[in-house]
DNA sequence: CTGGATCCCCCCTGATACTG
DNA sequence: CAGTATCAGGGGGGATCCAG
């Protein structure tokens, strides 16, 4: 690494920043637990994932796919077929990923409550004709 | 089940998006990362994370108080002072993130290959010969 | 069925100036 | 030092049409 880091160094901080770069988008995650079940038709992702538009698909599908994430496989029949699969590496990030899930379905409540108690102590007061007051 | 989910319905999928959209950004993972040293005063982290607005950083450190990862602590000194903690929370979210960057680290050029490879194959042939395009 | 191309809106983000 | 207010620009993302 002859690259200038920033002072605190922690390791793998910039690493994390770049690979959440990648998969922190709206729609990736959802993709890539998706593939996790099996290779998948595009049609067939578009109605699993509900709310997604085509585009996104095709533009997350193409971002994950140049990452080495997810392979395409086109059959030249008729209809066309595509098939996208997760390669090895895009199952491996499954296991860090689940990591994050399983944080987040365990504390999901727990920040519920602390948006809900900021909230309620004046943290956006947007609705509210809250004078300029500072809690003590 | 009062709700309704998507057919795959991996647990966690969903978890795991919400907690996307709020440590996803680009600069959340990083202040926390910073965190994890201990207390900061604003400046000081504003000098630390180099290229950080101080709106952004302003607004990151409210997204992260909101949601209860760091604790916010005022001193009426002259002059000011406040200092930002993680909360017992934020530094629980550590532990899965750490993980994601281990798997970064170990990745990173793995990915990069891959992102070679995929351009190199004509993934992205946007050179466009700028088609005969007419604003209204 | 797959997915490229286009239009368009909104939000994120950065830069700057101002207040306590 | 620690923020808020405001403005401007770019890009993410949805809807739609069209092509292979």
């Amino acid at each position: 690494m002859t690259e200038e880091h920033p002072p605190f160094h922690t390791e793998g901080c910039l690493a994390v920043s770049r690979v959440l770069a990648r998969i922190g988008d709206k729609w990736s995650v959802l993709i890539v637990m998706l593939l996790a079940g099996g290779p998948r038709r595009f049609n067939e992702m578009k109605r699993m994932v509900d709310g997604i538009s085509q585009r996104m698909l095709t533009l997350t599908l193409r971002g994950l796919e140049r990452d080495g994430l997810v392979s395409r496989t086109v059959y030249p029949s008729i209809p066309p077929r595509v098939d996208y699969e997760l390669t090895p590496l895009g199952h491996s990030l499954r296991e860090p990923v689940m990591a994050l899930g399983q944080w987040a379905q365990a504390n999901l409540a727990y920040i519920a409550e602390a948006q809900a108690a900021f909230d309620r102590r004046g943290g956006a007061p947007e609705a509210a004709p809250a004078p300029a007051q500072r809690p003590r």
